[in-house]
DNA sequence: GTCTATATCTTGATAGAC
DNA sequence: GTCTATCAAGATATAGAC
């Protein structure tokens, strides 16, 4: 018989897809609604079971989030790390910048609610949850981090930009899209587009680039 | 007796120095903690009152929770519309724009706990409350989207720039501040230089301006 | 105006049948 | 594995004293 092994548990294939639906419904509920309003009962209704039924997975409520949260930030990171992987070695720094953009915009748009319910709770979490997912957002920072120390190095960024500052405020544009990009009439495209050149325009020394 | 009108009472000079202990404490617990795991205690312990003296003030914890957040959305509106109100009539639209940013950041940052609480639970509003809460939203966009068409009105913005984007982009950016700069070592005159030079080299059509 | 005491309600979580 | 039934905890909200 065919099993998944995850963290404490052998599931069969039948349990997985049944998890699998509990964890995207909870992910949808998060995105929706978000942690502060997220009730066990919705969830459950959502993934077409009874709320009990959730913890035949999860040991509480918590860890369902804290997994949801997890899948998100590890989406985002892997989609993000493979198209940086698929770029040829001496691409321009700033070419790489706007390629994480895309890729990062279209992890939280079009993927799935993971990425989305990532952003929109991660600053929701309670101190310990925290403190236990750091290691994965500092990872994923540091992704960035280096891309933006070599556009430096490379004499692609204008000189005395704050590195830290800039970089949290392209990932911020980024993340805050959630909040807005599906009422809106803009097409993803465009937001890409738009995302990447002002990202681009922002950063570069030089201003033909 | 000096009295102060507010929705719904006359209050005293001591009474609503109470309301505004209590909704001070809110702001904080709100901005720390998010809606999701703020409790009414909490919020009572922190304005040094027991949880049901709330209820003299406010009908419900939602109706605190919505006043804090209406409060902080006006208050980061007035700062930055007094900003501009203070500019020369014909100051460039771009220069317009960076004030604007760093009326936006200081409210944010140096103002109080309200307007970060807003910009942080705003999103985890229940939908009756997001409903109210959208005119003062809506009128705050419009304020930036009126900078955004002088820009480009002007022709300072670059050809086919999307202007939405670019503008739910900038303020973005902006508004995700928080998740990260209290952490960081950045100071705040250095986040505030970084983001106007961002987005001015990011919308602008002349690369030397 | 604010407290103590308490009622009420919601919801996360468990027990046990099937 | 998932359900029905129920528990326990914790929160909001109210009553009434002061």
């Amino acid at each position: 018989m065919p099993t998944v092994e995850t963290a404490s548990r052998v599931l069969t294939d039948k349990s997985a897809r049944t998890q699998e639906r509990i964890r995207a419904a909870a992910a949808q509920v998060l995105t929706e609604r978000g942690m502060a309003t997220a009730r066990l009962g919705d969830i459950a209704a959502a993934a077409g079971v009874q709320a009990p039924a959730i913890y035949y997975y999860y040991a509480s409520r918590e860890e369902l989030i804290e997994d949801v949260i997890r899948q998100g930030q590890i989406g985002t990171e892997t989609r993000v790390t493979q198209a940086l992987d698929e770029l040829d070695e001496q691409t321009p720094a700033l070419d790489k910048i706007c390629v994480a953009v895309e890729a990062h915009l279209r992890a939280l748009h079009e993927l799935s609610d993971y990425t989305t319910a990532a952003v929109r709770n991660v600053g929701q979490m309670p101190t310990e949850m925290r403190a236990r997912m750091q290691a994965d957002q500092r990872r994923y920072g540091r992704v960035w981090k280096r891309l933006f120390e070599q556009a430096r190095d490379q004499g692609e960024l204008r000189e005395g930009l704050d590195l830290r500052a800039a970089q949290l405020l392209v990932i911020g544009a980024l993340n805050w899209t959630p909040e807005w990009w599906a009422d809106s009439s803009v097409p993803l495209d465009t937001l890409i587009a738009t995302a990447c050149d002002l990202t681009r325009r922002g950063l570069a020394a030089d201003p033909r680039s």
